[in-house]
DNA sequence: ACTCTAATTTAGAATCATTATAAATTAATA
DNA sequence: TATTAATTTATAATGATTCTAAATTAGAGT
């Protein structure tokens, strides 16, 4: 119930003070048993809902942008107007449903081997991501 | 040397009347050999200097907006800041450099069998695509 | 506990990409 | 050529993100 020994670790690991806007963020992005996707302004709108006092978007950006440059959260991309955030930081992979506009996490071993006949010299892979789109098929 | 025809074909077919502005544009995007990666900030800054009267940027989006719509270009997405448009509107996938924010088409066929072994039920699949990230290993 | 200082938060402004607007121009058709 | 609808354009609006600088706060030292 209260890992707020394990949220302020996580800061601190990422050169953070543990505030407790800080708290309150990491509290709604890791207090939880799945993966959690989100865009910022989802994000802005949860903490409105679970804070009593209001966080400023420039500590949201700021807070989202320093965990990510630490590695404790991954960018996922979709479009230019979809920038998402993911608390799941292993190499995986997504569906997207354009339905629903939702991401859903494919984990690395839900994927066979991914072989990449095409020869790059002089290049180190930094990562590869498959994005699968999706929609419902009512 | 001459593909006017084949330029105003391809906007009629998207709907659009095949005016200089756009006949221009479509000269910048498709007559050339290899695939086109680019962004609309690129594409403006080479329809400055290959064209003598300039073209407002409400024309660009709109013009490539619609002829991606239509499926003559398709969009890649890297992150929030990089969004591309590609000429090569075939199903494939993509190196980003990372060092020069260059990106290089992979062939469909210089992939082995993407096999994901998670179930989607209810869902339809409408594309997949590999990303690999790389960089210049100076 | 109190002081001091640097880190943090914040409201608001700035920036950048993209889209909308609405007046002037142009293309297609009669 | 005249008519009309499509197009272009400058400019404004929007939305996401980043910057700024003043007010607040956290943590170290006393
Ligand atoms: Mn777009
Ligand atoms: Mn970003
Ligand atoms: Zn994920
Ligand atoms: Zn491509």
């Amino acid at each position: 119930m209260n890992n707020n020994n394990i949220f302020i670790e996580k800061l601190r690991s990422a050169g953070l003070r543990p505030t407790k806007q800080r708290i309150k963020i990491c509290k709604v992005l890791f207090d939880r048993k799945k993966t959690f996707h989100f865009t910022i302004n989802y994000l802005k709108t949860l903490l409105q809902k679970k804070t009593d006092q209001k966080i400023s978007q420039a500590t949201v950006y700021n807070t989202i942008n320093a965990l990510t440059k630490k590695g404790h959260l991954k960018e996922i991309s979709i479009n230019c107007e979809k920038n998402y955030f993911d608390t799941n930081i292993s190499s995986h992979h997504h569906f997207f449903n354009e339905s629903t506009q939702e991401l859903i996490d494919i984990d690395d071993s839900d994927i066979g081997k991914i072989n990449i006949k095409k020869p790059l010299t002089g290049k180190k892979i930094k990562s590869i991501e498959i994005l699968v789109k999706v929609a419902n098929s009512n």
